[in-house]
DNA sequence: GATTGATCTGAACGTATGTTCAGTTAACAT
DNA sequence: ATGTTAACTGAACATACGTTCAGATCAATC
């Protein structure tokens, strides 16, 4: 039997992209097949190919569009202009953004080298845009004096490890809320920044 | 032909070892094939089965022989008994140690999830043995008041992703020696652990 | 109630996979 | 020279892969 009642496309195409997601963050890409993916749908692997030109599409477009995401809502945030209070802002949005999406994080990070080198590069690229984001944000710090870095490039790349790892371990039901994970987050990267202490 | 001249097994194990731990890293444990391991050593991919039961058994050992070098290096270490050079010492025992191993940790955080249960669990088991030591360094200088940290769990958690950073980005040959990455880090890490800044 | 078109099935395709193994080769011992 | 054996080949094995597609099925339309 196919078309099962009350089966529509706007229902199947989300469903496939977030079991291919969930299988990928599991598994990784290489060892998902499209059979896996489609009994996670409910459907057969013949029926994925309404949806996506093939394997390789399915995860370029979860990072494309998880770095589309990224940068467009960073767009629509309303940065302070005192250094301190930016970067704050900053930890508060990169924080919630990325422990909200840890399959997308994780799998932005692990399967990059398995795009092929077209869409490799267009997803590098976003992610240059975004770590430029946090460097100049540094910068302004320094120029202004509320930061005491020696080095601009290697904080910003320090700062970013720092603030993804979070990813790994946090918890929605764990011992500490999202709340408190930011504040201790942005204490964190005062200090890293070298800001006077002063509550 | 067979056996070529020169041939032995003490020079064909490692070098399959190697081939292997390349190929996991650059494509991944489930994209790489064992002929194109073989290949990579010049062999046919028959071969390699006098050297590993199979390729789990390859994954497994790569990652297993890593943990034990990371923590039989530890102790084998002399450590300041003071607090900060302790956290110095340490910092500079991490950063060297992995970052003449990009390969190696790379894998060791990406195919965790391709082990079988079993091996799953003693690298794990071996890896929060390594957590646990960064742990009581962080703890013994809280006792002595040279540390100010409110939560030395998260802090060693997000000093281990600090440190473990460089490993993306360090290269041997680019414009920092590992001499001044150690100190630069030591310096950020002092900055997180909150000690008090004086030459 | 016949027609249409989107949605899905089920089987097939060529190819590739991990692993095994009988047989071949070359180094060594006698 | 001959025999022994570790090291390796080359072919085969069953199975699984990504992808294609003719045909089945159902919802909507007239």
């Amino acid at each position: 039997m196919a078309r099962k009642t009350g089966s529509h496309s706007e229902i199947t195409g989300p469903r496939i992209k977030q079991a291919a997601l969930e299988l990928f963050a599991r598994h990784g890409f290489a060892a998902v097949t499209m059979r896996q993916i489609a009994a996670n749908v409910g459907v057969q692997a013949g029926a994925i190919y309404n949806y996506t030109s093939d394997k390789q599409a399915l995860l370029f477009d979860l990072l494309d569009g998880h770095m589309v995401d990224l940068l467009s809502k960073w767009s629509a945030e309303l940065v302070p202009v005192d250094p301190i209070a930016a970067i704050d802002h900053f930890v508060a949005f990169h924080l919630d953004f990325h422990i909200k999406r840890p399959e997308l994080v994780f799998i932005s990070y692990m399967e990059l080298r398995n795009l092929t080198a077209v869409n490799f590069k267009a997803i590098v690229e976003k992610r240059r845009v975004y770590e430029k984001i946090i460097y100049n944000l540094i910068l302004s710090g320094v120029v202004a004096g509320d930061f005491r870095v020696p080095d601009p490039k290697i904080t910003s790349l320090a700062l970013i490890a720092l603030l993804t790892g979070p990813v790994d371990w946090f918890r929605e039901d764990g011992r500490l809320t999202s709340d408190e994970l930011i504040r201790k987050y942005c204490a964190l990267t005062r200090q890293v920044l070298g800001v006077s202490a002063q509550a």
